[in-house]
DNA sequence: CGCGCGCTCGGG
DNA sequence: CCGAGCGCGCGA
């Protein structure tokens, strides 16, 4: 037999594929190691064969299986194929995304199960209390799984009857799906009639991929619950997709009395190994239901029969690095191979999916009730403009403090939403107007007053306070806009009582951090918690009554076809923060301009109002859904290089933009919004197409041009155009 | 003349 | 990507 191999080698030269001669322990989808180039390398089985399409005297063998039980299935495998073709990403980087990481380079974990089987009545000390446990458990239970056996009586003692001989270690095979079928008692939740008519409709439609557009609090959580049991009901599994810090107490302890030891959770919290465990349980059977952010859409799953895509329009679902994939095209792929459904939900969706669910190729259900009836937050609009006229300087208006008294008064709890996006504290010399700038990035520096130091948000590079101008001495240093420390300082003023927590990337390390505030707060430990874009995300915290958006407007000036899109989304999200219990929830929304149509329909609530209003709009100025915008960034950190292989790619693309001159709205060169980052110099080509026809030939194109020293990729529709 | 470095090429 | 092979420049 021959072996089609890609090598596990992330670069598009030497993805294609070696050939080797196998043995009959190896099978498609399997690791295997390969002589290659002098050296021995990690590879992937694509497919065998009869023959061979090489000089079959220069064929190498295949040295060994590095798994008996192949890691990627039938439908992984093509994927594979389907992902490196769509985005020209080399093969091996692809195969990487369907494994842990535990699994690659080296430190292989045995695809076999130890167990330990008595053997047979051996001598044991009298104070031997452990080991004598573990043998009378073991009279009992003939054969026992080693690690869980350990877990139970300890390392120590087992190993001492394993030496004794009381003990044999037998190693296994893991089945394919040992626990296929197996069920707990999962109690579900009788549904309202919306939500069993939504189910059934789900169920009925033909169309692959459905949208359910529901109000926040609609319980849209439950017809997921729902479909995912009835997924399991049928002997299949199921893929719950969420984006990046939406994995809330709340959603996983739902998931957990639902579904138990079912649902393996794939959270960036975990360490490889415990992501690994999770893996391996969804790849053995014993987990059904894979739970996680973008990258769980490659869970090791067979049979799928649901995919739900939680919070569809998210702009985490879109991978930030190489391959840039769509997590909804990947899971439409994969609905489309297991013939299931793949559900997006929203109670915003973006304009695109609307647009795609309004016209029938999604099928669309609409819940715009929530449950019982229960009213949405009021929103006030503060017209800051009339609060600087009147001469209050601060952040807040005088609506939002009264509100915010009579709340804290009320014994209840209020969230200060921060909408910073692209703005921070930066320091300008009032004499000359120099602005403190990142050496390696070409951004302004953010100030930071606990740590009194100058942060680069692109680079992490941090920088002595400055206490004169660089460039004409003058110690007159200004810091502009609101920062998360200027608001905190004077809500500490306002209210010295109220227990303040506060939540920014700058402040919270990691997704722990962020964790245990969250906590913190839900468990009432402080009174106001102030944050920016990431405490708008799907949290419930039942007490809190208020919520105060600051700036409102800032999101509506950024310079993004999206931005009004953003700042709907934005407001109705965090408006949903707002009265989730019994109490009837307020939002003061502040703003510089209170007319403005988006934040008319957020204030009331009308999405229909807003998609329709921002259709024609995108209609008008040919933006999308009726274009797709491309760039193509070109980087080194040499600036000849990168102006050089700009100019190569330019021309390569210029030929098509004459050999097909109607299908583009725009096609120019330039320098990145954004000149420098981490000491690379970013250029880049900007097109806006009329369809997306030209997209295989532009990716082909741009990435021929990639070298060393110089990086080339391709974005479609870039959610950050910096 | 021989060694070291940088570049090109091929890997089954 | 990485190692082999080769050419060229330099030092003895």
């Amino acid at each position: 037999m021959t072996a089609e191999v890609i090598v596990d080698i992330a670069n598009s030269e030497v993805d294609r594929i070696f050939e080797y001669r196998a043995a009959e322990n190896v099978s498609a989808g399997c690791r295997v190691k390969v002589p290659f180039g002098g050296r021995v390398v990690d590879g992937f089985v694509m497919r065998l064969k009869e023959g061979s399409d090489f000089d079959a005297s220069k064929l190498k063998s295949v040295l060994s299986v590095v798994d008996e039980v192949p890691v990627l299935n039938r439908e992984c495998l093509l994927l594979v194929e389907r992902i490196s073709a769509r985005y020209r990403c080399p093969k091996a980087l692809v195969l990487r995304l369907f494994l842990p990481s535990e699994l690659r380079r080296g430190a292989v974990r045995e695809l076999f199960k130890n167990y330990a089987v008595f053997a047979g009545e051996g001598e044991l000390s009298s104070r031997a209390k452990m080991q004598a446990a573990a043998l009378s458990f073991m009279r009992e239970m003939r054969r026992f799984g080693y690690t869980e056996l350990c877990a139970k009586f300890g390392g120590s003692a087992v190993a001492a009857l394993v030496k004794k001989g009381v003990l044999k270690v037998e190693k296994e095979r893991v089945a394919r799906a040992p626990y296929a079928g197996m069920e707990g008692a999962a109690p579900e939740r009788t549904l309202t009639p919306a939500q069993r008519e939504t189910v059934e409709k789900i169920d009925r439609s033909s169309e692959t991929v459905q949208l359910i557009h529901g109000v926040t609090g609609s319980g849209k959580t439950e017809i997921y619950l729902t479909l995912i049991a009835k997924a399991l009901r049928a002997g299949k599994s199921a893929i719950f997709l969420v984006p990046e810090i939406s994995l809330t107490p709340q959603m996983l302890s739902q998931l957990r009395a639902r579904f138990g030891g079912r649902a393996a959770i794939l959270h960036s919290g975990l360490s490889a190994g415990e992501k690994f465990d999770e893996w391996w349980r969804l790849r053995t059977g014993e987990a059904k239901i894979a739970v996680g952010a973008r990258s769980a859409v490659f869970a090791p799953l067979e049979n799928i029969g649901v995919i739900i895509l939680d919070e569809e329009h998210d702009t985490s679902y879109v991978s930030e690095s190489n391959p840039r994939y769509s997590t909804v095209e990947i899971a439409r792929l994969r609905a489309e191979y297991n013939g299931c459904k793949l559900v997006l939900g929203s109670a915003t969706p973006s304009v695109e999916t609307y647009l795609k669910a309004k016209t029938g190729e999604y099928g669309l259900n609409e819940l715009p009730e929530r449950i019982n009836r229960r009213p949405m937050p009021e929103i006030l609009i503060a017209d800051m403009r009339r609060e600087v006229r009147r001469g209050n300087n601060s952040a807040f208006s005088a609506v939002l403090r009264d509100e915010l008294a009579d709340c804290l008064a009320a014994g209840r709890q209020a969230i200060i939403f921060l909408n910073r996006r692209g703005f921070a504290q930066s320091v300008i010399c009032r004499e000359c107007g120099y602005v403190a700038k990142c050496e390696s990035c070409d951004v302004s520096l953010t100030y930071h007053s606990e740590e009194n130091c100058l942060k680069c948000h692109y680079c992490g590079a941090q920088y002595r306070m400055l206490t004169a101008c660089p460039e004409c001495g003058g110690v007159h240093l200004n810091y502009t806009g609101t920062g998360t420390q200027k608001v905190v300082g004077e809500l500490r003023k306002m209210y010295p009582s109220a227990r303040i927590l506060r939540m920014d990337n700058d402040t919270t390390s990691g997704k722990e951090g962020h964790y245990k505030i969250l906590k913190a707060f839900s468990e009432r430990q402080a009174d106001i918690l102030v944050g920016t874009q990431m405490i708008a995300k799907g949290h419930d915290f039942p007490a809190v009554t208020l919520v105060g958006i600051l700036d409102a407007d800032m999101s509506l000036h950024f310079s993004d076809y999206r931005s009004g899109e953003r700042t709907f989304q934005l407001v109705t999200q965090v408006s949903g923060r707002s009265g989730r219990a019994e109490e009837q929830g307020k939002v003061v929304l502040q703003t510089y301009d209170p007319e403005n149509y988006i934040l008319r329909f957020a204030v009331d609530y009308d999405y229909k109002g807003f998609f329709e209003h921002e259709i024609s709009l995108r209609k008008a100025t040919n933006f999308p859904p009726f274009a797709r915008i491309v760039r193509v960034m070109v980087s080194s950190e040499e600036e000849p290089k990168a102006l050089e292989t700009l100019k190569e790619v330019w021309f390569s693309l210029k030929e098509l933009f004459d050999a097909h001159t109607g299908e583009f709205l725009f096609f120019n060169k330039m320098k990145a919004p954004v000149k420098r980052i981490q000491n690379k110099y970013r250029y880049q080509v900007l097109m806006r197409l009329r369809s997306d026809a030209l997209l295989p030939e532009i990716y082909a194109r741009s990435l021929a041009h990639s070298a060393r020293g110089v990086s080339v990729y391709v974005e479609e529709n870039p959610v950050n155009m910096s």
